[in-house]
DNA sequence: GCGACAG
DNA sequence: ATCTTGTCGC
């Protein structure tokens, strides 16, 4: 599916509204991928680069990787950071040669002030599944996880559990799962945590956060 | 009404 | 996101 640019907040919100019916919340979804894709962006003032790392879910090792240069066509509004970001990841995630079994986002998904974040909208676009990694609080209260890594709290919106604070390493800073789409909670934590051996951040947001910053200081050309 | 607010 | 030094710890 195509993604649309819209003028105003009002409009954006709209779009958000007609995608989130298309949500999928009922798979587990993959256990076990074979292999794993980490998306993000960079920026320099109006200019933008997106990246896509597709990882081995078992090795973690580099399989396949896509740079995109672009240019800002949305500003940041918080609960709208996807119609600053997918556009650019879409372009990357046609290019891949290697179709990944996830993907694995910088932000929130489910867990959103309109249950939509940047992994939902994303995942609708491609059917592909979604999961959203967020570094800091965004939406909801949390009690803190104990210390040790794997242990994790709900993360609650209204009344609803939107998402978990997962501790990924012991005694440092957790992160923020969600959902985002034709994953299951239980697997995206999974998932998560299989992805960080080492650090707080899960591998595949790590080399695409790379990728796209040296991708915004050479290789890549503007529109 | 006022402030807070993923990246 | 981005602007930014030194410093503590494995």
């Amino acid at each position: 599916m195509k993604a649309r640019t819209p003028r105003t907040i009002l409009e954006a919100e709209a779009i958000q509204d007609e995608l989130r019916p298309l949500l999928d919340l009922t798979g587990p979804g993959p256990r076990a991928p074979a292999t794993v894709a980490g998306v993000d962006v960079a920026y320099d003032g109006e200019r933008l680069a997106a990246a896509v790392a597709v990882l081995d879910g078992s090795t973690l090792e580099v399989v396949d990787q896509v740079t995109v240069g672009g240019r800002v066509a949305f500003d940041y509004v918080p609960g709208l950071l996807a119609f600053r970001e997918v556009p650019a990841l879409l372009k990357a995630l046609d290019r891949l040669t290697v179709i990944p079994d996830l993907v694995v986002c910088d932000g929130y998904g489910l867990a959103h002030p309109r249950r939509f974040g940047l992994a939902c909208h994303l995942g609708v676009l491609t059917g592909l599944p979604t999961i959203g990694v967020g570094k800091t609080a965004f939406v909801g209260s949390y009690p803190d996880p104990a210390p040790e890594r794997g242990s994790w709290t709900d993360l609650t919106l209204d009344g609803d559990v939107v998402g978990r604070v997962l501790r990924t390493r012991h005694g440092v800073k957790p992160v923020f799962v969600s959902v985002g789409h034709r994953v299951d909670l239980d697997t995206a934590c999974h998932n998560v945590l299989a992805l960080t051996p080492r650090y707080r951040l899960p591998e595949t947001t790590r080399v695409s956060d790379r990728l796209s910053r040296l991708a915004l200081i050479e290789n890549v050309t503007f529109d």
